[in-house]
DNA sequence: ATACATGCAAATAATTTGCTCTCAG
DNA sequence: CTGAGAGCAAATTATTTGCATGTAT
């Protein structure tokens, strides 16, 4: 039974207002790579009085403490992922849809990689752009 | 003998002004991931009349014509890396230095799974974060 | 009660753009 | 000569922040 992303906020200490459990439903219940405009558009829906700085300071406060995760692709803002399992991205070019893949060789190669360079690995991302294969 | 960059300029036929050549060649003379501003200001250092919308409409130029490729590592601000052959980024996560590495089985794996999910591949980047092993 | 959150509006920071003037081809 | 490029300053865009007020614990 993973812990929801309000477990892990209320175990992280932070105070549950209003604002928060409605940004936090918001991600738990939306695919992710969600900007923070389309959070704060779906968190209006629920509660017409939620501010945008609030929303930018929730996903930063979140990004802090690991529970989601902050992308730059090659767009001028950013996506936030609801974290948990380690994935890559590969996005279309044509659409800007983002699709999740995994792959085991990736950390492998990486892990080697920063060892040879002298380097402990911290984290790393793998993006890979394309578009749909035609007929 | 690979074409200098500014080889590529005149071949892709762009106007070659004072600007463009000052601009050109500090890029060649500097190492890669310079940021607009840090060219900005070298290139401010050999003709103090250039300015910086220049300096950002340039980088674009050459983004666009793929002479140069645009980088956002984890920061407020893009750099760039002056062409050439396909490699990958270690950022140093205490000193922000970038350490450029090879590996060609990265791309192998990238590649097959583009192909997997039903995509043409079209880039990739591959970012490694870490901290210089200590003791 | 009280420290921490929020809303609002103003402030930043990076980048872009309108306009007039200049210059490379 | 002529259209692409440059400088300057104003405009945009994403994001942050100061301040007065509200609220979870």
């Amino acid at each position: 039974m993973g812990k929801t992303l309000q477990d892990r906020c209320i175990a992280a200490g932070l105070k549950m207002t209003g604002q928060r459990k409605v940004i936090i439903s918001v991600l738990e219940n939306s695919d992710n790579h969600l900007s923070v405009e389309m959070v704060y558009e779906r968190a209006k829906a629920e509660d017409s009085s939620i501010s945008l700085a609030t929303v930018y300071r929730t996903m930063n406060l979140l990004d802090e403490l690991d529970l989601v995760i902050r992308h730059d692709f090659n767009e001028s803002f950013s996506r936030y992922d609801v974290n948990i399992d380690d994935h890559y991205h590969l996005i279309d070019t044509e659409t800007s849809e983002v699709v999740e893949f995994e792959n085991s060789e990736v950390e492998a190669i990486v892990r080697k990689v920063a060892a040879e360079l002298g380097y402990d690995l911290v984290d790393h991302r793998l993006e890979v752009y394309g578009h749909k294969k035609k007929a």
